[in-house]
DNA sequence: CGGAATCCCAGCCGATACTG
DNA sequence: CAGTATCGGCTGGGATTCCG
């Protein structure tokens, strides 16, 4: 069929009646799945950026989900957060390393969605009508 | 800083003021969020399969979910479903070319994310730690 | 400015039981 | 064999309010 080298770790995982929620691959999976995070993450490959910039970049997200997502990135680390103690204090968050290499497979991921977007919106009719 | 040109397309979408949850882009996340997908999407990688074999395959997956999961694949035309009138009836589940053109970037993102596990672990140990 | 705390609901998902 | 039906717990995440 295909040579699916890579799916075959979480396969192994899996056959070592592991817990899936604790599979590594999955909490990579998690971050891209959370509704914003990979919203943060392209944000932040433009560049360094603040709290509240981070925020008006993305309209729809609350102060909550922001402060949830970037917590939970920087946990990971994938991104670094740094106070400055200016008046009033003053905080930017920027990619690690390890998140600036994640932006490639994120990238081909998104890539192939974009490029299949019609398709897929097309079997989504088609399935609803019959 | 970085050319983020796929990620960009995200941010295309964002900024034409669309409803995020519309966003073709996230159709596709969604499904590498969703907590059984990918892992029936490798099962399939190996060839079709059917229902109850998938079933084994995934020993905690309920039939529940493993029946939305895959009507969910369905729907968006990434594996095809097929009933043989034999008796009793079974099905076949195989990916569609669209499917299988899938495996190529998400096998990447599971490969990094292989990569970079004992980092990422690293990374909360030292954030739990303090 | 950059959060933390609280309330609350929609939905995901598991367990169990039943069906053609 | 390949599902469907129903109940219910858990949690993701939105709205709102308060704080250093």
């Amino acid at each position: 069929m295909r040579d699916a080298v890579a799916l075959d770790r979480l396969e192994v995982w899996k056959q070592k009646g592991q817990d899936l929620s604790k599979c590594p691959v999955r909490h990579v999976l998690d971050h891209v799945a959370a509704k914003w995070t990979t919203l943060i993450l392209m944000e932040l490959s433009k560049g360094p950026a603040r709290f509240n910039a981070i925020g008006r970049a993305l309209p729809d997200i609350s102060k909550r989900m922001l402060t949830q997502s970037l917590r939970d990135l920087e946990r990971d680390g994938l991104i670094a957060r740094e106070v400055f103690p200016t008046k009033p204090p003053s905080v930017e968050y920027r990619l690690t390393e390890m998140g600036l290499s994640l932006l490639g497979p994120l990238g081909a991921l998104i890539d192939w969605a974009e490029l299949h977007a019609s398709p897929i919106a097309e079997a989504r009719r088609a399935y609803a009508a019959g």
